[in-house]
DNA sequence: TGTACATCAGTGAACGCGCGTTCACTGATGTAC
DNA sequence: TGTACATCAGTGAACGCGCGTTCACTGATGTAC
């Protein structure tokens, strides 16, 4: 227990600085690798190589790979919610709120694929730690996203329930679109737009359904 | 070029029948193992002590672990088939379409977890051939669907387009609903009832607004 | 039917390889006085 | 400021292990006559 003096100030930006950038080299030679590999393929020395350490200097900074990926789920998730985040802002001033909706997905899929790549991959892995993460935030997700639509005029009377039902329809058709654009080969931009215009009619058929909605 | 004798009889109960017997003992024995590892995290010799035989014999029967992949692929995607079958026949006497397409995906799912399982998980694998072929696979699911929905009286002004986007949201429901099944521990039947509840709420709710649908 | 030969599913030893993990170490960075 | 000591991120050798694949083989099954 003591004072910050300048001593504290040059450790920062000393040894523990230096720590924390192989760590994060570390974290994303992962996730580099994961761009062609499962998280199950994965070894420990292929990331340390790629990280440009010796196999053992992994052991400083996580207790095996599995914790390794972990992070990598909180990180990806926090991509997503700046995504999110940007889309809330986004839609104040929005009128085609679809149409922002699926613009705001598209250019976060392409500006952080590695991370979309990430979770949808190991979503239904075989490694448990991860699916179980991830299954635990998308659930999160959720329920961010109904409490949102909760405030839309059209969604005034309805349930939790049905505001639930309604939330995890739209983030499982936002995540297969994602998924779809990601195995879309970068030199056939035709067919992102044609998967693009899908998602969009499939959005509006489910508001579509909306005003005429009667819970059961 | 020959005719066929009793020889040959005799011939398809021995050698070849063993044979026969032994590659689909090898292709049980993976999908066994799938229900906990990755096809990633698969091994040859594990897949081969699991069908009792010497590692060296796996290659009478395939080239490698990725050829007997492809073939599980094919086996899965033939339970599928097989479902949408009975479905077809089920729903010319059905009431509510809806919930007995729900009730035959369940039914499905619990006769045919391993399958099920396998697809979904290696859906969006690390491993390309699989990747590719389940993609395919679903592809051609979609346009099936596609052409059966074209019979419902509700769907006759529909455009070939608008069939394949709907079709494909509902197939995207169904993969969703069937993981989320898979997911759920056996002593939880509570948590299968509500999900089941939910895909039905949201077949339900895609329905309802077809008949206000304006092609755009 | 009986015999001599061919086929081929499955065997078992051997190989080189990359793996995860242990351990004692080095030497730059940080701390106490 | 200068010095003596502590910390600890990264090193490098070593280990035992399971892996995919090769090869020459065995012996039961099948075929030709």
């Amino acid at each position: 227990m003591h004072g910050c003096t300048l001593s504290d100030v040059t450790a920062v930006s000393g040894r523990q600085e230096r720590k924390q950038q192989t760590r994060q080299a570390l974290l994303d030679a992962a996730l580099h690798l994961l761009e062609t590999r499962g998280f199950d393929g994965l070894s420990l020395r292929e990331v340390a190589r790629g990280a440009d350490i010796v196999p053992t200097a992994f052991y400083r900074h996580f207790a095996d790979l599995t914790e390794l990926g972990l992070v990598l789920v909180a990180e990806s998730f926090e991509t997503l919610r700046r995504m999110i985040r940007s889309a809330r802002y986004d839609l104040e001033f929005g009128s085609d709120v679809i149409d922002a909706s699926v613009r705001i997905l598209v250019r976060h899929v392409h500006e952080h694929r590695a991370h979309f790549h990430f979770i949808a991959r190991e979503r239904y892995s075989g490694v448990p730690a991860l699916r179980q993460a991830i299954r635990w935030e998308i659930g999160l997700f959720v329920r961010e996203l109904a409490t949102d639509l909760a405030r839309f005029p059209y969604l005034k009377g309805w349930t939790t329930d049905d505001l639930r039902m309604l939330a995890e329809l739209l983030v499982n058709a936002m995540v297969h679109t994602a998924e779809a654009i990601l195995e879309t080969p970068a030199d056939r931009p035709e067919l992102e737009r044609e998967i693009v215009r899908t998602a969009r009619n499939q959005l509006r058929l489910v508001m579509t359904g909306v005003p005429n909605w009667r819970s059961g």
